[in-house]
DNA sequence: ATTATAACACAGTAAATTACTAGGGAATTA
DNA sequence: TAATTCCCTAGTAATTTACTGTGTTATAAT
């Protein structure tokens, strides 16, 4: 599994076409004003997204992108390995010995934690993250976001 | 949260710490030889990790690292953000304009997914993974299944 | 038909990150 | 004293990220 600012890229941009979808497509313009992402750049992701059946584009004049399918039917792992290409998880998996030493012990568990993290985003869907934004009164919760950045910087003790 | 093949050396690395620190410290030239990593890659990988304190060195000869706690109260998450280097969430948090805006919410929704992500990652400890290890016969089965299929394809001469 | 719109495509590129090499020092043990 | 191992810094090739630029094609409105 691999997650990066690509990754979340992604993910915020089929979140912009599962809210603004409703009623007519979104267009990339739209998407690179509300995100802050460069058009062009967009246009590189949704070509990955597009050849994943992620979404799908409608050309010409009130034109734009829609899901390629419902909101509850796109889980954020199948976002998340549309754009950041999947990698393998060991080294030692085709050619390389692998005679029961700790190297192949020490892959292994790494293969279970990933499928782990795999799993989990799978269950996560792009209607759950909208649900759940109905939900809480959210809108820009710059607090809750400034104690999580210092929980990870061990700041917070 | 971000997970890259960075992540999977440090985590791999404190892996074969756990497993093999019991007796005495392990030598980067030792995880170098295991997991197939540069020594002054792991150096540098073992510096950050040795600033968050989730290790411990030793100098000299016979010397080498130690787990800095034990390993059930070291999780991946923290492993993750010591070397990862945590990236900031959103472009709104700071100075730009949020009123209550399609952007900020979609932030906010990544933000949520994000937290939910690192919640996740911080319940898993090294001992866990170790035990995980423990209770299945794991080892190296995959490669062996691996070998038996190009047995009977006929690739393996 | 013409024109504007927007997806689609491809090439190039600056910046950042990854993973590594090189060359030392400093602490510790034999 | 010598060997070992951590520790530190600087440099660097390869890769990825994020973007710019320049188009072409499909479609809708005029």
């Amino acid at each position: 599994m691999r997650l990066s600012t690509k990754g979340r890229y992604a993910v915020t941009a089929m979140l912009d076409l599962a809210l603004n979808g409703q009623d007519g497509p979104v267009t990339l313009a739209d998407i690179s004003e509300n995100q802050g992402i460069s058009l062009s750049y967009l246009e590189q992701l949704f070509a990955a997204l597009r050849a994943k059946k992620l979404v799908r584009g409608v050309r010409g004049p009130g034109g734009g992108y829609f899901l390629g399918r419902e909101a509850d039917e796109i889980s954020i792992a199948n976002i998340i390995c549309a754009v950041d290409e999947w990698v393998e998880f060991t080294r030692c998996q085709g050619k390389q010995d692998c005679r029961g030493g700790q190297r192949c012990l020490t892959h292994s568990l790494w293969d279970d934690l990933s499928r782990q993290i795999y799993d989990f985003l799978e269950e996560i869907t792009l209607a759950d993250l909208v649900e759940r934004g109905r939900n809480s009164d959210a809108g820009c919760d710059k607090h809750k976001a400034d104690h999580l950045v210092d929980e990870m910087t061990g700041k917070a003790a």
